[in-house]
DNA sequence: GTTCTAACA
DNA sequence: TGTTAGAA
């Protein structure tokens, strides 16, 4: 089951339905994480009481439920588990993961300054990474294109800012 | 029908 | 970790 809740600025969740929704939190069942993961329910339960993963707060009794962006995780820690890690080291991994990825996000975030794209049949296209040389009006790009991908220092204009 | 806990394989 | 049982 799949349940859509809206963050409210209180903090508590509604369901959605009502509008006013900003940001929409999608909320999955115990049953869909684990299909949609290929990890057993009973893993899910264990890993959670171990702490590896967090259902949204709830009552003890109350069946779990789950934010979707937690199967990002479960499956990243599956991941690990299948490539031989125990499961300590494949939690391990993932967070690992997860902390790369924030670096590359900061990355991307902070320094990608423009996307050009070049060819739409083919999806290519040049990533502007900024300015190394300010004297020389040299700038950094990562160019994608039919060998793949490479960087490139080019010359820039002035009228290109 | 799904999920819960607890217990045993 | 899987599977089962009985309850919610």
């Amino acid at each position: 089951m799949i349940w859509l809740f809206t963050r409210m600025s209180g903090g508590q969740s509604l369901m959605i339905g009502k509008k006013k929704s900003l940001k929409a939190d999608i909320i999955i069942g115990i049953g869909d994480l684990s299909k949609m993961t290929g990890v057993s329910a009973r893993q899910l339960r264990y890993w959670e009481e171990k702490g590896y993963i967090q259902a949204v707060s709830g009552k003890k009794n109350a069946t779990r439920k789950y934010k979707f962006e937690m199967s990002f995780k479960v499956q990243a820690i599956k991941r690990y588990l299948d490539e031989g890690y125990t499961l300590a080291k494949s939690v391990e991994q993932a967070e690992k993961l997860r902390k790369k990825f924030e670096i590359w996000k900061k990355f991307l975030v902070g320094k990608v300054q423009e996307v050009e794209i070049t060819d739409t049949q083919h999806n290519y296209g040049v990533i502007e990474l900024g300015c190394v040389d300010e004297e020389q009006k040299k700038k950094i790009y990562g160019v994608v294109d039919e060998n793949g991908c490479h960087f490139e220092l080019r010359d820039y204009a002035e009228a290109d800012n």
